[in-house]
DNA sequence: TAGGCCATCTGGTCCT
DNA sequence: AGGACCAGATGGCCTA
């Protein structure tokens, strides 16, 4: 993990422009190591949702639906046996206190941790909806994202997001301005678009593609794909 | 077998 | 008082 929380910071930012690359496994499997193979990245954008459930997935579906809801009297009893048996959240106290403890309390105690259940179930399908909107390999091949790593991809798809916006409205913007230098009459035709005198991506002498995009942003274009095509 | 990820339980704290 | 939120602890499942 510490491998991970070292990535969850600028190194993420940095990787905004290749949130392609981290979605195919590149970038994020680059710094994972193995984690790449096991289906943290992979085919690019689209593709379907995970049309079943992982093995480990469903045996906790059983579980929660065996746990689910609030226990009482002899329920109770079955409820801690079976818990037992998993051997699942035993913390502090453990299963032995919780026996010694009086039956309200006891029966307080379950309502508590079902709700927590809720809860976390809760967040889990949030997190569930977020995973659905990223763009990165929805196949029952490839392994769910994880909590963190979901976190992060989103994260980054936003800077990325962000950073295409604002890109587009300098485009817009630097169009406006070109138009108004070349054509200050309001009867002047409007030049095709990319023909402008002052429009840097074919003005002058023809300049390789990244070259055009970093003179007009500053960093080659996120916007264009033949800033994005490998060499 | 170790490590990563996860679900659950639990007690504490804060808020309404 | 009751609910929401949080973090620590615990143990199961899975993969390399």
């Amino acid at each position: 993990m510490a491998d991970l929380k070292s990535l969850s910071g600028d190194a993420y930012l940095a990787l905004s422009h290749g949130y392609a690359a981290a979605t195919a496994g590149l970038a994020y499997g680059a710094a994972r190591g193995s984690e790449a193979a096991r289906g943290y990245g992979a085919p690019g954008p689209g593709g379907d949702l995970p049309a079943a459930p992982a093995p480990h997935a469903v045996a906790v579906a059983v579980a929660v639906a065996e746990s689910s809801g609030e226990q009482s009297g002899d329920e109770d009893d079955a409820f801690e046996r079976r818990r037992r048996r998993r051997g699942r959240g035993r913390g502090p106290g453990g299963a032995a206190d919780a026996r010694r403890r009086p039956r309200e309390q006891r029966s307080l105690r379950l309502s508590i941790n079902a709700r927590e259940r809720r809860r976390m179930h809760d967040l889990n399908d949030a997190l569930d909806g977020l995973r659905a909107v990223i763009p990165y390999a929805h196949s029952p091949s490839v392994r769910k994202l994880s909590k963190i790593a979901t976190l992060l991809l989103a994260k980054n798809y936003i800077l990325m997001q962000a950073q295409a916006l604002d890109e587009m409205r300098r485009l817009v913007a630097y169009l406006n301005q070109g138009q108004g230098l070349a054509a200050p009459v309001a009867a002047a035709p409007l030049a095709p678009f990319g023909q402008a005198a002052v429009y840097p991506f074919s003005a002058g002498a023809p300049l390789p593609c990244p070259d055009k995009c970093t003179a007009f942003s500053g960093t080659p274009s996120a916007l264009c794909k033949h800033c994005n095509e490998k060499p």
